[in-house]
DNA sequence: ATATCGAGACGAGACGGTCCGTCTTGACAT
DNA sequence: ATGTCAAGACGGACCGTCTCGTCTCGATAT
């Protein structure tokens, strides 16, 4: 018997998503309780407990309504340049993984996605599923312009931009700045390049060893 | 006033370590409680919160005591071969991410790691760092020998290795399996080869050259 | 050498608080 | 009439702190 979602309050989902988001900036996702995004949201504890079925779907369903102004299908620039369109948004993703509200939420997510199998496909279905698809549509562009290998895992080449990013954020192992999003972009793309597009190394990262 | 180190009881410690590793394998971390572990190991509340700040630096010490038969200094096999290396290396890593009381508990320190930024740091100092550190002297061997370009970001490139993985992983997006491995291995070898070992896609051995 | 003693970790568990997830109530909307 | 809503009562679990009495030490006294 799953409520009844045409009576839904849409006030009180939304109150709901925006106490748990600030509740979670103020005092770290561990802290948060449900009875107390519930006060926050001026919200009886059964409205919660009625629409999500744990703390980490709430979070889910916040991080969704923060990152999701662009209301309908998203698409990345395509200005013909694939290695400058991959780094403008490698840097867009370091932004948002800066922005205090969404990276707390984004933290939380993901700590709960790690723990929680049922939450992890959750977010695959709604959060990575379709941001996947926008990236690897930008992806076979390239290709066919020519800047990927005709053969080129793209699936993969994914992996290679955004799971280092991903990494080094969460294990707060580096700055997310411009120079690794870059160095990221670089050594994808020459893992990923047509057969003889042979241009040596340029250069190397600063401090890259002792 | 931190307490004596010198008369802590091995016994409890290991115990307290034990029950924490079995508790978190059959009821899932998230259920576990400081409480439960006690019980189980036989130990008093106090003993626990005495000697651990909080449940998730248990679990590091619980996943520390699990993958640290290996007593002294870590070394990565080096046949010469740095490609099957590699390959072997990551298939170890595939296999521990797959064993039921590791992998439970890795997943649960992930998770704190994601929201605990203390913990993050130990996990840094005590866990990876030694790793990484043991990966790195690897790839520098195989640089020497040639088989990677000398301008190569080493740091760079054990983050393509092994950040894609350790998120498939976390994520469950796909299965951990040797052709995945494989790929990652072959893809980042291309992206930090030597300048004029030239035919792309289908990877082949390195031939050892001196 | 042996006996005494104090310090501190130990197992056990009491304690007040918080939060869990469920359930009940009465108001309100459809 | 039905079902969501805000509000909050409810028993139970767990939190983190604390207080016990026991035990193992090493230092000191005999």
């Amino acid at each position: 018997m799953p409520p009844d979602a045409a009576r839904r309050s849409d006030r009180s989902r939304l109150a709901v998503l925006a106490a748990a988001r600030d509740l979670v900036a103020e005092v770290g996702y561990p802290r948060v309780s449900i009875e107390a995004i519930a006060r926050r949201a001026g919200v009886g504890k059964q409205t919660i407990y009625r629409w999500w079925p744990s703390k980490g779907a709430v979070a889910l369903d916040a991080v969704r309504a923060l990152s999701e102004g662009e209301g309908g299908a998203i698409t990345l620039p395509d200005t013909g340049d694939l290695e400058a369109d991959l780094k403008t948004v490698l840097r867009a993703t370091a932004a948002e993984f800066t922005d205090p509200a969404l990276s707390a939420l984004l933290r939380a997510l993901y700590a709960e996605i790690a723990v929680d199998p049922e939450l992890a496909t959750l977010y695959r279905e709604k959060v990575d599923h379709p941001l996947t698809e926008a990236k690897l549509a930008r992806l076979r562009s390239g290709q066919r312009a020519g800047q990927l290998h005709p053969d080129a895992d793209l699936a993969l080449c994914l992996d290679f931009l955004y799971a280092p990013f991903t990494q080094r954020w969460l294990h707060r192992a580096g700055p997310l700045d411009e120079a690794y999003a870059d160095a990221l972009v670089e050594a994808t793309l020459r893992a990923f390049a047509p057969a003889h597009d042979v241009d040596p190394r340029p250069s190397r990262p600063p401090q890259a060893d002792r």
